[in-house]
DNA sequence: ATAGGGTTAG
């Protein structure tokens, strides 16, 4: 209040006490109270400048109510034509959001000046009314007003925000002719825009012609690489920012973050990390936003929980960091919690949050799960969010219910190719290729355009139902769509060709791939020698695959597997002894099966359950009939090289049986069973639940970790092939 | 009175 005082001392216009008191009278009680409940400050005016007041009486201004009350009095005063104090004016009525009383202010005054348009222009970009802001800058030009150096920042943000290339670049031409190549913040906001319209050269011719650059500049450039996909140069330009002695802000450091989370380097994520506490901005909330999110990205997830909980800030994009880590990194549990807890504590979720929860609620599994979030995100805001709306076709499919991942694609509205192939993908999850097939045909007609992604679902759809030829011509088509095939492309092919029985051809088709065959790619012709039982390309494939990935025990249960599949038993032993060296063991298999919204997970021999002694009375019964109607088990799938009675001890309790056992008894008769393994499915195992589909006849509907079998009367969709 | 950033689907 004093320094309001000592402003108010400097006032040149005497003006008598009465004014100044009739004016005080009507103002908002919080600013009547400023003024009437100290008298003494009042009794100090002798003088009265409408332009100080005015601009004093705006900045205490919170309310449109406020705003009503100061443009009356302006009347009164005879200063509603004071250019001053009307941009202030319109200012403050965009602070506060009421950009269309500012624009009525604004047209009721003859003749405005720059100032005042750049106030107008201002108050439409920051509420991202784009469009009304380049109408405004485009009257200003009819006024034969010129913009200033304030004037194009704003506009600039306005025309990046619609990426109107062409309209900024007629803005940057005019800036130009003005003279204003070197103002640091005109060429900033050109720097911006160009980005944002993705035209990241022209930003760099712009910023490489700057003479003076500050942190912004940097920043600007720095991430505009980050954001098109070329974090490398991000981070080279800033290692030259550092060397040019630029000291960096917090903004500038997230930005550099952002850069090195998609490297996912976390060495030199962490030395940034050390920069900031050296900087000393480790308390700068947002930077530690970004951090968490860099150890998110980096899978640190414990890390980044550990950095969370310090902060607990309730900030929508620190939840949907520590959300979308969660669910991204196998944390599905954890992110729903997480999600709940957002909402128990307020913290109103958007679009991302909910997006994530979705995603989360895919990897468990559970279809009433997915229906729970299905009808929250009908009752929420987000319902036609189309990043939501693709999460939720991904969700049903994963959660083994095309049939609804359909629905929600049909209700959803401008599809973008990403859509599209959700629905696609999904298909292909389940092995529904004709469908697959179909959709992309409406799919072209309707005029989208399809990418890698796309082509992923159309090729492991017609793998994933023996479609041969088609994939192939899938794969060949590729070229004509202008998609470059990735190592997913090319391993579906593999899996094709090996579904055929082409395992030489499958093995010529890698040594001819142009690019180095990845994991997924060997891994696919491993897969192909153990159905078809061919030994020496199979090892061949399992060397390839122990060196590029030596620790996933996954190949060596497939050599394991081919070994016993062709009788080779001292191959069998001598696996073991490989992975014993390595100190790997088998994972555990589990199954999940959910009863009454309840998830039941079981393992091998899993005696846990409380129904325990019914489920093994079931499971004898099943067997029972099995072997009645002729199932003869197959004991080559075993990794261990048993006894053969013993073997099949073994296999009927393996945990997919004892979750379809519990599944059968806690049920009414017809209801579909679905499961969920975390491993793929045992040729025994799927043998079995064929036959036991047929015998109780019910629909069983199995996720393993690669695909949906879905068995009914004695039949599996996967063709027996997976 | 002006500029830069972070969380997001297949």
């Amino acid at each position: 209040m004093s320094s309001i005082a000592s402003q108010l001392r400097t006032f040149i216009f005497p003006t008598p006490l009465s004014v100044f008191g009739k004016l005080c009278s009507s103002l908002p009680v919080h600013l009547d109270h400023l003024f009437s409940s100290n008298t003494n400050l009042c009794s100090t005016f002798y003088t009265f400048d409408p332009e100080t007041y005015y601009t004093y009486l705006l900045e205490k201004s919170v309310s449109k109510n406020h705003l009503n009350q100061i443009h009356a009095k302006l009347f009164t005063n005879g200063v509603e034509n004071n250019g001053f104090i009307i941009a202030k004016f319109i200012h403050v009525c965009s602070n506060l959001k009421e950009i269309s009383y500012a624009h009525q202010v604004f047209d009721k005054f003859p003749d405005p000046y720059v100032f005042l348009w750049n106030a107008i222009i201002r108050g439409y970009s920051m509420h991202n009314m784009f469009a009304n802001a380049i109408e405004m800058y485009t009257r200003m030009q009819h006024a034969y007003v010129s913009p200033d150096s304030f004037t194009f920042p704003h506009v600039l943000k306005a025309c990046g925000g619609l990426v109107a290339i062409g309209i900024g670049t007629a803005v940057h031409a005019q800036s130009f002719r003005l003279g204003f190549e070197n103002d640091v913040f005109v060429q900033n906001g050109l720097v911006a825009f160009y980005v944002k319209c993705n035209k990241i050269c022209y930003a760099g011719n712009v910023f490489d012609g700057l003479q003076d650059r500050s942190v912004v500049s940097w920043t600007s450039i720095i991430s505009g690489h980050a954001q098109n996909g070329q974090p490398m140069e991000a981070l080279r330009i800033f290692s030259k920012m550092r060397a040019s002695n630029v000291k960096p802000d917090w903004i500038n450091l997230v930005s550099v973050l952002r850069a090195y989370s998609d490297v996912e380097d976390l060495e030199q994520g962490r030395s940034i990390h050390g920069l900031v506490i050296k900087v000393g901005l480790e308390f700068e909330p947002d930077l530690r936003i970004a951090l968490t999110a860099m150890y998110v990205k980096c899978g640190q997830v414990i890390v980044a929980k550990s950095l969370f909980d310090q902060m607990k800030i309730p900030n929508v994009i620190l939840w949907n960091a520590m959300l979308s880590g969660f669910a991204k990194n196998g944390y599905a549990d954890e992110a729903l919690e997480l999600f709940s807890e957002m909402i128990s504590k307020s913290i109103q979720p958007d679009a991302v949050s909910v997006q994530s929860a979705v995603l989360a609620s895919a990897q468990l599994g559970s279809l009433d799960r997915a229906r729970w979030m299905h009808d929250f995100v009908n009752n929420s805001e987000y319902k036609g969010d189309i990043f939501v709306s693709t999460a939720l076709i991904d969700m049903y499919a994963k959660c083994g219910s095309v049939e609804l991942a359909r629905q929600v694609f049909n209700s959803t509205v401008n599809k973008d190719v990403v859509v599209w192939s959700a629905m696609i993908v999904g298909y292909g999850l389940h092995g529904w290729g004709r469908e697959a097939i179909e959709l992309f045909g409406i799919m072209k007609q309707a005029g989208v355009r399809p990418n890698d992604v796309t082509f992923v679902g159309l090729l492991t759809a017609c793998n994933h139902s023996g479609l041969v030829e088609e994939g192939w011509k899938f794969f060949l088509c590729m070229k004509d769509y202008g998609v470059e095939p990735n190592d997913q492309h090319y391993s579906s092919v593999v899996d094709l060709l090996g579904r055929a029985g082409y395992i030489e051809k499958a093995y010529n088709f890698i040594v001819n791939m142009p690019i180095e065959p990845t994991v997924s790619v060997w891994g696919a012709l491993l897969s192909a020698c153990k159905i078809y039982r061919h030994v020496s390309i199979g090892e061949y494939a399992a060397e390839r695959l122990f060196s590029l990935d030596p620790l996933n025990t996954g190949h060596y249960v497939q050599l394991s597997n081919l070994y016993a599949s062709a009788c080779i038993w001292a191959g069998v032993a001598k696996v073991r002894v490989l992975m014993r060296e390595k100190g790997l063991s088998k994972d555990v298999g589990y199954t999940m099966i959910e009863i009454d919204g309840k998830l039941q997970a079981f393992r091998m021999g899993d005696k846990s359950h409380p129904r325990s002694k019914e489920i093994y009375n079931e499971l004898e019964r099943l067997e029972k009939r099995l072997l009645e109607s002729g199932f003869v088990p197959d004991t080559e799938s075993s990794l261990h090289d048993l006894d053969k009675e013993d073997k099949e001890v073994t296999l009927c309790n393996h945990s997919e049986r004892l979750a379809i056992a519990y599944g059968l008894i806690s049920t009414p008769p017809g209801i579909t069973l679905r499961i969920t393994k975390n491993l793929r499915a045992c040729a025994n195992c799927h043998l079995a639940t064929k036959l036991i589909s047929k015998l109780v006849n019910r629909k069983i509907v199995v996720r393993d970790a690669k695909r949906f079998h879905h068995f009914k009367n004695g039949i599996c969709s996967c063709g027996d092939y997976w």
